[in-house]
DNA sequence: AGACTTCGTTCTGCTTAACAGAACAAGTAC
DNA sequence: GTACTTGTTCTGTTAAGCAGAACGAAGTCT
């Protein structure tokens, strides 16, 4: 039976943090989708905040330095982005995994890998993206967000999440620990993904080749599955975790 | 006569932003500053507040994916974070009108460049350097905090501020659009530094020369005087600025 | 010139968010 | 068995911080 929850509530509960701290990410994310500095009257346009509301919250967001007030009256990222950002690659060792084995398949000829990893409830990331040796190519970037509802990377997440969905589909990405998505996100474009694991078999994302769809004809797939299997049990090898299969 | 006053009530008063907000930057800057992951106990000892408190902020941390929690009980940068910097990358403009322009100077000779700005009140960011090409380099990388009162970056910075520092060094610096160390922020080292303007003669920042002390001999120190003061009126020419002289 | 709209800034009463701190269970070391 | 440290949960109290109004300035239109 199926109880009628009412969204906030929902989002409450199952997650209980401090509303200041979510309104001032809504802040940072206003700031974060628009390439130009933005006016106080956008953002609040943009989160729905009260402008006395985004103003006490911007004195903290510029204290730190997240942001940063341009031309007297408009705000854009600060330096402090900066900083965290070269700080989390100082001390995200997985590029340093990641990169060089995905550059192997794309020498190999394969098509072009990504790796993406879940980001909210519907929304991917994909945290590194190299771009194969063909003369066509799909458009996806590194920083990318993608649907989690669409795509093989999206599926492959799904399926394995410490909360895996439901469905017959995903029953059988688990069995074979592969998805493939024939012009799901694009209908010029296809995917096979496959899961990487860490220790204690779980999830750290997902690994994919994607590309345009006219390159993935079944004997494709089949040869792209085989290969994305190798490099996902090399990779989760690696991570101290034992692929399932 | 000099007035104590309670640095908490100080800061509160300069900058009444969220409280809230403010602890979760500082729960952010407490996983930023290991490149380890780090347990609930360590962030509470780094950051003065109660397991509790910082539970509570996780929660929304995560929530966004500014942390992730690994290893079952431990935290670290998320990748917000990352996506964040690609943002804040895709936006600044910066980066490709000083880059071409530093590497230029470095072209020519120059000791190692380096752009500064102010990050709080008593620090500054290094947002850009490069290394020179000479045999020995100072150890200074993009993304540094580095003290604003040693240094000549920091004495420009702290001379052309919005409420511009006092002293008879200071009004030096503001005359001849020029500030020097020997040896201050570090013995073996010495800077040359300049403030780059944007519109309506605001301070961006300061461009350096440093390097070991050595290479800094009077001749050496006047010839850079000469180079930096070119380099900066370029920069803030292209900026929509006027440099003062 | 006047009217109108939109902006940024400041202020304040009220409500409940969120904090401080305790309590508890589990794991580890001696 | 004892002591210590950890992560997790709970709750009474208080003040943080929000919603919304008010204000002055600037820009636009007629």
């Amino acid at each position: 039976m199926s109880v009628q929850i009412d969204t906030d509530t929902e989002i409450d509960k199952e997650h209980r943090g401090v509303a200041a701290v979510d309104r001032a990410f809504s802040i940072i994310a206003a700031l974060e989708s628009s390439s130009m500095p933005r006016n106080l009257s956008e953002i609040s346009r943009t989160t729905g905040l009260y402008k006395s509301t985004i103003l006490r919250i911007l004195q903290s967001l510029q204290g730190a330095g997240y942001v940063v007030r341009v031309e007297e009256s408009k705000y854009a990222l600060g330096p402090t982005i900066m900083q965290l950002g070269l700080a989390y690659e100082r001390a995200n060792p997985l590029r340093h995994l990641f990169l060089p084995i995905m550059q192997r398949l794309v020498d190999a000829g394969s098509e072009s890998p990504s790796f993406h990893v879940r980001q909210t409830k519907d929304e991917r990331l994909c945290l590194f993206r190299l771009n194969s040796n063909h003369s066509t190519l799909d458009r996806v970037h590194t920083g990318d967000r993608l649907p989690m509802h669409r795509g093989a990377a999206g599926k492959v997440l799904l399926a394995f999440d410490e909360e895996p969905a439901d469905g017959a589909d995903m029953d059988e990405i688990r069995r074979t620990f592969v998805a493939v998505s024939l012009g799901e996100r694009d209908k010029f474009c296809a995917g096979v993904a496959a899961p990487v694991f860490s220790q204690r078999n779980r999830l750290l994302g997902a690994l994919s080749f994607s590309g345009p769809k006219e390159r993935f004809t079944p004997p494709d797939v089949e040869q792209m599955k085989v290969t994305i299997l190798a490099a996902v049990r090399e990779l989760t090898k690696e991570l101290g975790g034992t692929f399932p299969i």
